[in-house]
DNA sequence: CTGTTAGCGCTTTCAC
DNA sequence: GTGAAAGCGCTAACAG
């Protein structure tokens, strides 16, 4: 392989010539030698050494992500595909990423030895919860982080997140265009940040449009199927005219639930009852019928994912620390036409 | 960050001795200087730089992956375990995985990118095709790699792949077992290499069992859903007599094509028609009925590969270059229970 | 404008 | 057993 000696031998000057033209910077060079220095570097193929070029700089042009844990078979297709254009977006700025795995008793070890090796210059974190201590960690060791998704509201950190709220809010309405008037949702427990950000797009809008909330018109569990099962079954034990219509799903895994208890039950989806998700996660097109779901902008996601990392890294202040953004109704089958004869 | 250099003042050393205790090979270091340099490694919180350690050595400890293409909505779930696999392999062995992405056009020069720059040490490679140019490339620059999946028959190079003809043929007998005599099978074009493999696991336990195989009773598509729609009711035009009672799929997308269409026909999946998929993508666990499919080994696939890949980054030569994992039927609803009065 | 040189932080001969 | 010193390949003062 060759190197800087080379090029500067094969064109005749000396290797901090050849760098010159490389990092051509505010440090000018001789037409005449500067076309000699490229001809050789064409002719003997040579690419400087990333990791010579990093240790002197101080630096890797590496990004860390953790890889979420699929040990539970808790596969999350939204964070594939965040992952997916983070790492676009990271080699149009040069950058590449650095996927990584741990346990959840020992991420502390690995984050401090990706920090302390010097492996990497920044960290992008997903898939954080309430009171993360990914976050807490991070920022006590003062290293450049972004995470997609927040924490505790009451720290300050730099993160990117979708407003769920304005997400479901979409949704109700657009049932209520339908000519939905009983509409439910099926949530997460309680405390989850993302979770109750979408739940309250639901009260919201349903207080907007006038609409009454039963008390148990929200139900909630963990984040399976059976949750929606369970949430569907229940409302089918009230009187047919107070049962919902509509039914919203915190996730799409749930709002498959809804659809099979929905279906055991004898009703047709899209007719008797519009479900409607969120994600978008893959097959939840060709569902039967298939299914309405909002869906997160998660290309321009990473892309301001890595924006905001890379100041950080440069050790540049943010102006904006924190970034919200709008996600999308996709509407397929599952939420049915306009209602009839049904209010 | 303390260096090498802080530690020997530290510890009243040179930075040799440093590195002895550190890479602590067939060089021997005095028992109390050692505890010296130990104590002051601890009290400072050194950790080599990775970068350096890397120039000095000529490698990166880096592994890259080309991320499957994503434009296209093409989700493969099974890529997503197989990386996270390997990514724990990697680490086990003091590897990183370095992810990247690239488009059709230009795969070429980020591969070269990549191995000029010394970015990384050696090339993961997944989603094959017969004749895939990334192979020859690889192959002809002699850079270290192992693919998931194979290419062109006549190549010899080092890749891992799991045996398909095996598992469906596994299928064909459960289905056997389970009474079943006419057995269809939805395929991919012909040429592609693991599809002709799992078909050949059709044809040879049907053959094995004696029983016949219709002109048509092979369909054949792309890796869409309408593949398997298509597929069945071609089947049911058929007299009723001569309908396949059991359909294999080449993949679990084609199967839930298959088995929304025996819906549709009024057909009940799992009583009436048996169908079986293949890779246990998540959520068809969740089907209804849930959808028996056959599984590939990925947490022993990625162990190998990594296996595989490490001699060959370390110059050796590997004894055993090729090697192929035997999946497993993963027996769900779909597939139903022993058939009675049918055949 | 071009070349010499001193590192970046580490490993590893080679003397002592 | 320990230390001085020569690089790994590159960048960036600093001279010329």
């Amino acid at each position: 392989m060759p190197t800087i000696k080379d090029v500067a031998r094969e064109a005749g000057t000396s290797i901090a010539t050849v760098s010159y033209v490389l990092n051509n910077k505010n440090h000018e060079v001789g037409e005449a030698t500067r076309l000699q220095v490229l001809a050789a570097i064409e002719r003997i193929g040579y690419r400087p050494n990333i990791n010579a070029r990093n240790l002197q700089a101080s630096r890797t042009m590496l990004i860390g992500y953790a890889w979420h844990d699929l040990q539970h078979g808790q596969i999350n297709p939204i964070l594939d595909q965040f992952i997916y254009h983070l790492a676009q977006s990271a080699e149009a700025a040069g950058y590449h990423l650095l996927t990584f795995t741990h346990d959840n008793a020992h991420w502390q070890n690995v984050y401090q030895d990706l920090i302390k090796t010097r492996r990497i210059d920044g960290f992008v974190l997903s898939n954080t919860k309430r009171d993360d201590p990914r976050v807490c960690y991070l920022m006590s060791q003062g290293f450049p982080f972004v995470s997609f998704g927040q924490a505790n509201p009451d720290w300050d950190f730099p993160y990117i997140d979708t407003d769920g709220s304005s997400g479901v809010a979409e949704a109700v309405n657009h049932l209520i265009g339908l000519g939905h008037r009983r509409i439910a949702m099926v949530a997460w427990p309680e405390g989850s940040l993302s979770g109750d950000m979408r739940l309250h797009g639901y009260y919201k809008a349903m207080a907007e449009a006038g609409l009454p909330v039963l008390p148990d018109d929200v139900q909630r569990g963990e984040q399976d199927e059976q949750t929606g099962r369970d949430a569907l079954n229940v409302w089918l034990n009230r009187p047919e005219a107070e049962r919902p219509t509509a039914v919203i799903a915190v996730t799409d895994l749930i709002a498959i639930g809804v659809m099979t208890a929905a279906k055991a039950a004898g009703l047709i989806v899209g007719r008797d009852l519009a479900v409607i998700g969120h994600d978008d996660i893959p097959l939840v097109q060709h569902l039967d019928p298939a299914l309405t779901t909002i869906r997160q902008p998660l290309t321009e996601i990473s892309q301001a994912t890595l924006a905001m990392l890379q100041p950080l890294i440069a050790g540049e202040d943010l102006p904006v620390r924190q970034r919200m953004f709008t996600p999308s109704l996709i509407i397929r089958e599952s939420c049915g036409a306009v209602l009839h004869n049904k209010a």
